[in-house]
This record gives structure tokens, sequence and C-alpha cells, in this order.
DNA sequence: CGACCGATGCTTGTATACCAGTCGTGCCGA
DNA sequence: TCGGCACGACTGGTATACAAGCATCGGTCG
């Protein structure tokens, strides 16, 4: 007959560190930075040379990346870094605030039955934010832990899947403008002031902060797009382009 | 230098019928429909072989419904339908309901401001679900049809994707149990309530009356995980199970 | 009789080969 | 000069081959 294997608990040999891991966190770390921009043409078989595995990691990986919107795939003509879409922002933008919005409405109704554990690294987080000289991938970082942090503190944590998702397309979004640590500063009290709601018990105010803060975020992106609309697709009827073959000599 | 392709619209030559596809729908098709248990072995030739493509397809499918957390795929050991895990679903309840919800408020302010042609969608869909003799599979497909175009009704349906997700392991674990039309017919009823909130202009209402809709269909799923808790995974340590070997003579 | 231990056949992961489709290019003829 | 057509370089989609790990079975040895 058949035989039970692997009774409970596989911590991490479940999570495996395989080729396709490392290359999918690899493509999308660069998508997502524009170090790959926003239209550039990927071919499978450059990445795969490139990144010095085969085709089909990079294959699979451009595939996740494709279901997360960050790229599009066109067979036959070419793999392209999706561009700029201000409809997918808001959409990213909608999708984020409902969940987060919708998770402190799931804290506990007295914040002394808050994890106390997980209270504190929201704190120590804080604190981290607030060091000066603080570059902006630091708190870039800061800011993903703060998030995800808080879903788990309302009991749904495996939401921040969602959330990253959603993320991608805004923090590519933001970057494509100048981001000074001036605004993240003013991002920092932000967290200050929703993680004092939450603290409070007061659920109400944690949410306004949490909506004013997360509209920010997403005002900071339309600022952006008012000042630099070239980098935005203006139609959603993408085009791509068949880079140079270009041959030297 | 570059030439330009494709200036706008590829309305479907971009969604191209490929295998890939094919396979991933029918596989996730046979998951939700149990046709595939919970626990059952999915190997990859095997799936190859029957569905007359070769791996590749197949295996890039998995990947994409293990991204879904409707399978689980074990390196080196097997891949396997995903256990129907209490916690998974009340995850996607909670996503749906926040998504959801949170579309509802940004329906515009008047209801004469709703897209004419939306509302007689949505209200020819409520006419066929109050069709007597209809079958549960048709309901479904109402009920989804019903749910998405409320979506698009308030701008968001490209959030649809996202529900969809979640939906897969609602509807799962709703069919792990009988589901008669009684029930189903209550469902239609409240889909009425929801739709006359929102035409009235009645936000908080509707609000209100698709929270109760939704919990009512996790209700559903609590039902039957009562009766029946053996379908569910308690321990959220799965136990893969290497299919049988069977040598015949 | 029980514990070890290698052979064996499965699993998924990766690499490679081949295919059809999509252009750019340049020859070739009117 | 200009139009047209075929070739070739590329694309991603699919099929196949090979590699590495795990579990079971059956033998052997203590």
């Amino acid at each position: 007959m058949t035989a039970p294997r692997y009774d409970e608990r596989m911590p991490r040999s479940n999570r495996q560190r395989t080729s396709r891991r490392a290359v999918y966190a690899t493509l999308r770390r660069k998508v997502l930075t524009l170090e790959f921009p926003p239209g550039a043409a990927l071919s499978e078989n450059e990445l795969a040379a490139s990144l010095g595995v085969s085709r089909t990691p990079v294959r699979e990986s451009l595939i996740l990346l494709s279901e997360e919107g960050l790229v599009q795939v066109f067979p036959q003509v070419g793999s392209f870094v999706s561009r700029v879409d201000p409809a997918k922002v808001a959409d990213a933008q909608f999708l984020r605030e409902a969940v987060e919005l919708a998770s402190l409405e799931d804290l506990p109704g007295l914040p002394a039955e808050l994890d106390p554990e997980l209270v504190d690294e929201l704190r120590r987080n804080l604190e981290e934010q607030r060091r000066p000289g603080l570059g902006l991938e630091d708190f870039f970082e800061l800011d993903e832990a703060f998030h995800q942090t808080l879903l788990r503190l309302s009991g749904h944590g495996s939401a921040w899947a969602t959330v990253v998702s959603a993320k991608g397309h805004l923090d590519r979004a933001r970057r494509l403008g100048l981001y000074d640590t001036a605004t993240s500063s003013g991002f920092a009290a932000q967290h200050v002031e929703i993680l004092d709601a939450v603290l409070a018990g007061d659920i109400p105010l944690a949410r306004t902060a949490m909506r004013t803060h997360l509209r920010a975020v997403f005002d900071d992106v339309e600022r952006i797009r008012a000042r630099s609309p070239e980098l935005f697709a203006t139609d959603s009827g993408t085009v791509p382009v068949r880079r140079n073959i270009v041959v030297w000599e």
C-alpha cells in the first residue's frame, strides 16, 4: 500500500533554494529597481546566458512575473518589462488599501491582547526608521517589514503576499521619480501615528491614519507622474519593440 | 535601428490559445471540482501522458497552481493537491471580503452615474438566478459573473483576478459538502438585496448586505467542516503520501 | 529475528533540441 | 526606382534528455 512521509514540519526543506527561485528573485528585483526599465526587452536566451543558467528557470520566472503583471510575454515576439500603467498602479493601490484597512478591523478590541512580541518588533522597526542617515533602500526595507508585521498583528500575515504583488507596481512607479529622504521621514511619522492608534485600541483612528498614509504614497506616485508624464504609458495598448540587432564590425 | 510593432490593440492575439493555458485551466478545474481530491498525488509525467502533452506545460501549470496555493510541490518527492486548510480558507475569505467591500465604497455617489449596461447585465443575471430548475454548476457560474460585474461597476474589475484566487479555496471547501439548491436560492436573494442597495445609492446598506452574504458563504464552509471534519486538514504540516507503485502481473 | 544497506524506480529540477511564428533584410525583376 | 518575395535571424512554445534526491524493497549480516 502506501506509506506516509514527512510527518509534520519540514521547516525549510520545502522552501528549497532552487535555481528558479534565485532567478525569479533577481529578475523581480531588477524590474522593481528599474535596472530593467519599463519597456525593456527580456530575451529568455540572453537572460539565461547572463545568469549562467538554462532557459528553463528563466522562462518559469518570466511566467510568474507576467502573472504578477510586471512582465508581458508576446509569443513568438518577445518578453518585455511592463510599461508603468497608471491604471495598474491605481489597481494596486486599491487592492493594498482594501487589504490593509480591512486587517485593522480585525485587530483585537483590547490593546492588551496584542502579541507583545510583534508589538516590540514594530517599535524597534520605527526606531530604526528614525535613525539619521538612513538610506532610501534601507527605508524601503523597514517600510515593508512594518506593514507586514502590522498584518501579522491582526492575524492576516498570509495576506502579505497579495500586498507584495500590489506593492510591486507602486514601488516601481515611485522609483521613477526622485524620492528624497524628506518624504520618507514624513512616512515614518505616519507609521508612528498608525502604531500609536493601534496600541491605543482606537481602530477607527488607525484606519484613518493608514488610509492617509497609503494615499500619501499614492499621491507621491501621482506627483511623479505629473512631473514626468513621459515615464508612464498613456495607452494601455502596449507597443512591443523588437530590440536592435546590433552587430559590431 | 528598431521598428515598432503591433500598433495598438492586439485583442486576442495576446491571450493566445497555448497548450499551457489549456492544461492550466483543466488542472485548475479538476482541483476545484474535487476530481483531483485534496492530498492526491499529481505526477508531472502521468499528467503529461494523460493530457497528451509534454511535461513542460504541465510543469508550468503546476507552478502557477502552487503559487495559488491549490497545489504543493515538494522537490524530488512529488506534487500534491493541497489539503483543504481551514486557515487558508479563512485567509481567502478575508481577502475576498476586503476587496469586495472596498469596491462598494468606490461606487459613484449617485446611482444615475452607474454604467447602465453593467446594471442591465446584473439585472439579467439575477433573473437567470431565479430561473427554476437551475443546476448547481450554472448557479456557480452566475454567481461568479454577478460578483465580477459588481466589481466592474465600481471600476475595479481588474481586482477580480485576486478574488478568483481567493474564491478558489472557498469554492473547493464548499464542494466538500452537499450543497443544495435551497441554499443557493438563499444566496440569490442576498444578491438581489445587494444590487437593490447599490441601485438605491445606499452604499452602507450595500456593504452590510455584501458582508452578510459573504459571511453566509463562509459559514456554509464552516457548517460543512463541523459535519465532516475529516475532510479538512487539522494540522497545517501536510503529509505527502507517495502514490502506490502498482505493478500488475 | 532484527537492523543495516545498496539496488531500483520513482520524483522534480535543469539543460538542451526542435518547432512554428514573426519580422528585418536584401536580392531580383519590372 | 520601386515593389515583392524569399531567406535568415530571432522570438517564445514545446518536447525530450539528463541529473540529483528520496523512499521502498529485498538482501545480507550480526
